[in-house]
DNA sequence: AAATTATCCGAAACCGGTTTTGGTAATTCA
DNA sequence: TGAATTACCAAAACCGGTTTCGGATAATTT
């Protein structure tokens, strides 16, 4: 059923080892052997096993992409897109994603390994860098070509691709300043993961820059899910200083600090600034929409498997390290600080009184106009 | 540097030929060898190549899941769950995922033969099945195993598993009803897709056995996105005779509809009621949240990764389909109906009017409570 | 004690390719 | 015309495993 290199020797009369020859294009074949074998294995529709290749040159002509599974909410938003940019890049070369998922940190390390040793890869893509990543030092140990989406310790040495996180917030930062915020928070994300550093870093840069003693920045890390940001943003809006801007390091806790200021029953975007960054599809459905940092995780995805392709062909290849913006989508949940702090935190205060009035006249209206 | 198992016989002083019964289970090997060979390769690190495995025993323990990024608003939401789902349970055979992208149908059919006729892959799962989908006879010729996820034609060939959408779709649909909806609109997705006419039965099922003439359906095709859903709906709901329910094949586009009917400032599960199918994440942070029927993609992946070993390993294994259902989720753009449909166009025409006046209301009434 | 049977393992074939080696025929050069 | 290249391809080795085959030794049976 399945023809093999011999089949076709067979057919053509000649040896299999010419018909390798000829179909991987040394030179000494003659042009019209090579032209016969070609079109004998176009007829019989001869592709050589990926498999048996890989024996002699090594190479599985696959890279691989660990996932936890675990860590649902923090790693699906991106991953699908990412995923494609990868085996869209790797394509050209005639290699594939090997995808396969650990239940555990320590899996994820044994999978990483397990999957070199048994030369089911020839690489890896590594995301959601961490400080001095476990992944990486063994794979170092192992000599495997790797390629880091996010940047860590000793960036020198190893491939990498990333979004200018700094940069990011930095903006984000001024732009709330910029519309008078003087209170800010910044929601960080998982500590151990080194865009968290990078996240806060820009955030602090801004302020440093804005030059001035009287802005206030409370930093809090690990807000990852929607009810860790809405939590934590009930608490704050409630304290006596309740910060006017939140930066949020991830989406899904900007979305929760919306939740919580509209539970508070005030206007995010208007008595509370909201800034997350990621670009996940929910925030365009959010009311109001999200203010975020837009990532292209496809390109991320291309970038980094264009990266890896180079690491494993071209032998004495340098590492490259590449650094690109994200777009600011400038959506409804922030813009010019209405109330100040203190203000802000009197506003809430007598909200529930104001509330209750409130709600009587619009009941009343509504009725009126429903005939 | 890698350890070979020619490495491992010599260390050990027997020949390779042994070392590979040992640890294969051969019974013509004594307890102590299995032993001292089982000991050796664990110090050793030594791990077979699957590579070199896999040219004699004709697997490549992979299967091959092709994605098309073309159509990224479509497949975008469920995937990542699903492959987690597929990874996972495949893992346990010691298979890993192969995932490659094509940029256009024809080199998606390519893919799957190349990647089988290469034996980069042992079998494929297909998710998206189509009527007649061309997959399925490419792959029946190379006798390749495959799983669907989703029904096609001659179902009783294939391992497949399935959502009950007949089902899903029937009850949504009986939900309206009871709410009592009487003029209800169906926007279908991808018209090739097989899903799509599921779901459109379970309409007309539940629709037949109310036994009710007066019932009025509209079935609209293609509606994929939630442009189209917002298009789609804005143009009915402006007719003479609006539809007060919706029943929507995709989460997406019952997002636009929601869209919709808030551009004509009517109340989402009020004026008009939505049901959409998937539960995709933007579902939740839609206002109001969005009615739908809750997949769980991660399941389907995993049951799709179990039949596929089955039909792998198991020979003579017979073909198997499953069926489940999704969990409807209630939330809030449903609800009993207030308006019949001339009522609701009624309304809509005179809603202009009503608005500018609701409008200097309820601004005086702000004004008034601000101080 | 001889014959038979189990037990265990080495040797060799094999899987489907790639790459090296070596030999023959055709060509070029002296 | 004979010698030296060159062009081309068959044969064989090799990659790292798996599996078959057969032989030596030990254990059992007659």
């Amino acid at each position: 059923m399945k023809i093999t290199i011999q089949d076709l020797a067979d057919h053509l009369g000649i040896s299999k080892g010419t018909v390798s020859r000829a179909l991987r294009g040394y030179a000494d074949v003659s042009a019209s052997t090579v032209e016969r074998v070609q079109q004998a294995a176009k007829e019989l529709g001869y592709q050589p096993s990926a498999v048996a290749q890989g024996i002699k040159t090594g190479l599985a002509r696959s890279v691989g992409l660990i996932l936890l599974p675990k860590s649902r909410a923090a790693s699906r938003p991106f991953l699908m897109q990412f995923i494609n940019g990868i085996s869209t890049s790797i394509a050209k070369h005639g290699y594939t994603l090997t995808v396969a998922t650990a239940q555990s940190d320590a899996e994820m390390l044994e999978l990483h390994r397990d999957l070199f040793v048994q030369r089911k890869v020839d690489g890896f893509i590594l995301p959601r860098t961490m400080h001095n990543d476990p992944r990486i030092q063994i794979l170092d140990q192992l000599k495997a070509p790797l390629v880091l989406y996010g940047q860590t310790e000793n960036l020198t040495q190893y491939s990498w691709f990333d979004i200018n996180q700094v940069e990011c917030f930095r903006r984000a930062t001024t732009r709330l300043l910029d519309f008078g915020h003087r209170h800010l928070a910044f929601l960080g994300g998982d500590a151990p993961l080194f865009y968290n550093s990078l996240r806060r870093k820009g955030v602090e840069f801004s302020i440093r820059e804005f030059d001035q003693e009287e802005v206030q920045l409370q930093v809090f890390e690990n807000i990852t899910t929607v009810a860790d940001g809405l939590e934590c943003a009930l608490r704050l809006l409630q304290s006596s200083q309740p910060p006017t801007g939140f930066l949020c390091a991830l989406d899904l806790s900007a979305l929760g600090v919306i939740r919580a200021i509209k539970q508070l029953e005030l206007i995010p975007g208007e008595h509370v600034s909201v800034i997350g960054y990621e670009g996940i599809p929910e925030g365009e459905f959010s009311e109001p929409s999200l203010t975020t940092f837009e990532v292209d995780q496809y390109e991320a995805g291309f970038q980094c498997g264009v990266k890896l392709m180079q690491l494993i062909h071209e032998k004495g290849a340098k590492v490259t390290g590449t650094l690109t913006m994200a777009a600011l989508l400038e959506r409804g949940s922030d813009g010019p600080v209405r109330f100040n702090s203190s203000e802000l935190a009197t506003f809430i205060r007598n909200r529930k009184r104001l509330l209750s009035s409130q709600e009587k006249l619009h009941r009343m209206t509504e009725k009126s106009l429903r005939n």
